[in-house]
DNA sequence: TCGCGCTAATCC
DNA sequence: GGATTAGCGCGA
């Protein structure tokens, strides 16, 4: 008896446990529901037998196990179709030779194994999506922290070159080395997959992939 | 009346 | 302890 409510209540708890997963405000309404109906257990009577004297007694269920060529044919039967009319009932007890209220009851309780057995795998197949979902989350994230660090390395490089322009300048004082000059100097940046055009001391233009030029003031580089 | 959900009883 | 059979209550 004990072991029966186990069984029911780890069942019950597993599918609260996949609604609250994946449907967390019905699991919240279900468990409120839960809460306020809370029903007292059905007892089970006992079968009655008849006794020679026309007097009752109480006796156990034995409970009969079917061949394996009854379930055999049953299980045809249900691949063929899950729903069991009165005809294929009457039918499949005549062949079985059961009775047709055994037949309805092997296939009311082979649907809702079937139906377990779905939730089950669809279960399983959601927690593999999740956790895939997971893995590329962070994939992506280490590669969005990459490729920051990559930016940041290119900021320093302008810097740079910024400041040996600067130098040269300086030094040389030739009209060959105006900042109009550097327009035709492309920075190359390949491996970032853009090339930068110097303008001025803060300010620079950067070309993506459609050669659209995108103007970046260099102090907003810090928060990128 | 039937199917379903729940669960006890039983088997292995 | 899991799987199976079946009783019971309820809703459609």
């Amino acid at each position: 008896m004990e072991k029966g409510l186990n069984m029911k209540g780890n069942k019950v708890d597993d599918q609260m446990e996949l609604i609250s997963y994946f449907y967390p405000q019905i699991y919240s309404q279900l468990a409120q529901q839960q809460e306020e109906t809370v029903k007292p257990r059905r007892r089970r009577r006992k079968n009655k037998v008849e006794g020679r004297d026309n007097t009752s007694e109480v006796v156990m269920r034995k409970r009969k196990l079917l061949s394996e060529e009854q379930v055999n044919l049953l299980e045809r039967s249900f691949g063929d179709q899950h729903k069991l009319e009165m005809e294929r009932k009457a039918k499949l007890a005549s062949e079985l030779g059961l009775d047709p209220h055994q037949v309805a009851v092997w296939f009311q309780n082979r649907r809702a194994r079937w139906k377990n057995k779905k939730l089950e795998e669809e279960y399983s197949k959601l927690k593999t999506q999740h956790e895939d979902t997971i893995i590329e989350k962070y994939r992506l994230e280490t590669e969005v922290l990459k490729m920051k660090e990559q930016l940041c390395e290119a900021k320093k490089k302008i810097e740079r070159l910024l400041l040996e322009h600067k130098s040269d300048i300086s030094s040389n004082n030739s009209p060959t080395s105006s900042i109009f000059s550097m327009e035709q100097s492309h920075f190359n940046l390949g491996e970032f997959g853009m090339e930068e055009q110097l303008m001025d001391d803060n300010m620079f233009f950067v070309a993506d992939y459609q050669s659209n030029y995108v103007t970046l003031w260099d102090n907003e580089l810090e928060w990128i």
